[in-house]
RNA sequence: CUUCGUGGUGCUAU
C-alpha cells in the first residue's frame, strides 16, 4: 500500500487526476493516506463534486477519515450552495471529536465564512478554547470578507499577539473598504510593535493608497519598501507601477518599471492600463506589442486593457486584429470581459449592427 | 507513505 500511495501522489502531484483515479480504483487494499490523497487532488483541483463523492464513498467503505481528510474536504465546501455539505462535514467532525483540534476547528471556521455564513463562523471561532494567530486571523478576515470592519476591528483589538498577517488583514480590509486612511494610519502603529511589513502589507497598503488617490502616500510608502529590502520584489513593484499610474503619475510607473530587471504580464498589463487612463492609447498598444516583442506571453487580462485602450481611443481595426489574434494566435477563448470590450469599442465606433452581432455569437452569456 | 488550518499585485463596464 505504502507503493502504490506513492505512485498515487506521483499521479496527483503531475495533476494527472484521472490516472490517479484509475489506480486508486484498483487497489484492493486502501489505507487512509490513499484516501486523503485521492480526495486532496480533487479538493487542489477544485472538483468540489469529486470531493464529495469520494468523501461519501470513504464513510460507506468505514474508513475513519482524519485531520488531514477534513482539511481536503472542507476546502471543497466554498459557496453558499455548499454550506450544507460542510453542515454535513461539521457534524462527522464533532462527531469524530476531532472538533475541538484548533487547526481542524479554525478550518471549519475559514469553511463557514467562504460559504458566506458569517454568524456559523463566528460560532466556531467562539468554540475554539485554545485559538492561535491563525484562528484569530481566520476570524478577522471573515468580517472582512463581508465587509464588517467594525467587527472586525474589534476582533483585532481583542488579540493578544498580532503577526504581520493580523495587520496586513485589516489594512487591506479597510483598503477595500474604502476606508484608505484607516489602513494607512495602521501602518505605522504596526511598525511601533516591533513588526515588519513583507510584500504583502505593501500591497495593501498600495491599494489604500490607490483607492484615495493620495500621490503623498504612494511615494512615502515607496520608501519604506526600499528600507525593508523589497525594492526588487517584483510583485511590489507591480502595485507600485498600478498605484502611481492611479494616483495621477504615470511618470514614476514608468521610472519603477523602466528599473525592474525581471517583468512579468502583470508590470506589463499595470503599464498597459495606466498609459490608457491616461488617455495614450497608441502607447498602451505599442507597450502591448514589445512586452510580445520580450517573449512576454500576454493572458486574458492583458487583453482585456489593451482591447479597452483600443476602445477608448478609436483604434477600432487593432482592437478586431488583437482579438482575432488571441482566439487564433494564443487560443485563448474570449471571456465575459473580453466581450465586454468588443461591445464597448464597436458601439463606441458607431457599428452597432456589428455590437449586436458580436452579442448574439458570444460564447459567454451577456449581462 | 498523504498536497495537513490564515493575508497580498495587473484588465472592462466605472
Amino acid at each position: 500500500t505504502f507503493v502504490a500511495n506513492n505512485l498515487l501522489s506521483a499521479y496527483v502531484r503531475c495533476k494527472r487526476l484521472q490516472d490517479a483515479r484509475r489506480v486508486f480504483d484498483g487497489l484492493v487494499k486502501k489505507d487512509v493516506v490513499s484516501w486523503n490523497v485521492m480526495i486532496g487532488g480533487y479538493a487542489q483541483q477544485n472538483h468540489a463534486s469529486d470531493v464529495m463523492e469520494l468523501f461519501h464513498k470513504m464513510c460507506r467503505d468505514n474508513v475513519e477519515a482524519d485531520a488531514i481528510t477534513y482539511f481536503s474536504v472542507l476546502k471543497a465546501c466554498v459557496s453558499p450552495t455548499a454550506l450544507k455539505w460542510g453542515e454535513e462535514v461539521h457534524a462527522r467532525i464533532r462527531h469524530a471529536g476531532i472538533e475541538s483540534d484548533v487547526r481542524v476547528g479554525t478550518a471549519l471556521l475559514k469553511m463557514y465564512a467562504t460559504c458566506g455564513s458569517i454568524k456559523q463562523a463566528r460560532q466556531a471561532f467562539d468554540k475554539l478554547t485554545n485559538r492561535d494567530v491563525f484562528s484569530w486571523n481566520v476570524m478577522i478576515g471573515a468580517y472582512v470578507k463581508t465587509g464588517s470592519m467594525d467587527d472586525a476591528r474589534l476582533v483585532f483589538d481583542r488579540m493578544g499577539k498580532r503577526d504581520v498577517i493580523s495587520w496586513t488583514v485589516m489594512i487591506g480590509g479597510y483598503a477595500e473598504s474604502g476606508l484608505g486612511e484607516k489602513a494607512y494610519e495602521l501602518f505605522p502603529e504596526m511598525k511601533r510593535e516591533g513588526l515588519r511589513p513583507d510584500a504583502a502589507t505593501f500591497m495593501s497598503i498600495l491599494n489604500a493608497c490607490a483607492s484615495v488617490g493620495a500621490l503623498e502616500w504612494v511615494k512615502a510608502v515607496h520608501g519604506h519598501s526600499l528600507e525593508v529590502g523589497l525594492e526588487s520584489d517584483m510583485r511590489v513593484s507591480n502595485a507600485l507601477i498600478h498605484t502611481y499610474a492611479k494616483c495621477g503619475s504615470l511618470g514614476d510607473a514608468r521610472l519603477v518599471f523602466d528599473n525592474m530587471g525581471q517583468r512579468d504580464v502583470v508590470s506589463w498589463t499595470g503599464m498597459i492600463g495606466g498609459l490608457a487612463h491616461h488617455g495614450y492609447g497608441h502607447e498602451a498598444l505599442e507597450a502591448f506589442r514589445n512586452m510580445i516583442g520580450e517573449g512576454v506571453k500576454p493572458d486574458e487580462k492583458s487583453f482585456v486593457a489593451v482591447l479597452a485602450a483600443c476602445s477608448h481611443a478609436g483604434l477600432l481595426d487593432d482592437g478586431r486584429q488583437l482579438f482575432l489574434s488571441m482566439t487564433q494566435d494564443y487560443g485563448m477563448k474570449p471571456d465575459v470581459f473580453v466581450c465586454n470590450c468588443m461591445v464597448d469599442m464597436l458601439g463606441r465606433a458607431g457599428y452597432l449592427e456589428e455590437a449586436m452581432q458580436f452579442i448574439s455569437d458570444m460564447p459567454v452569456k451577456a449581462d
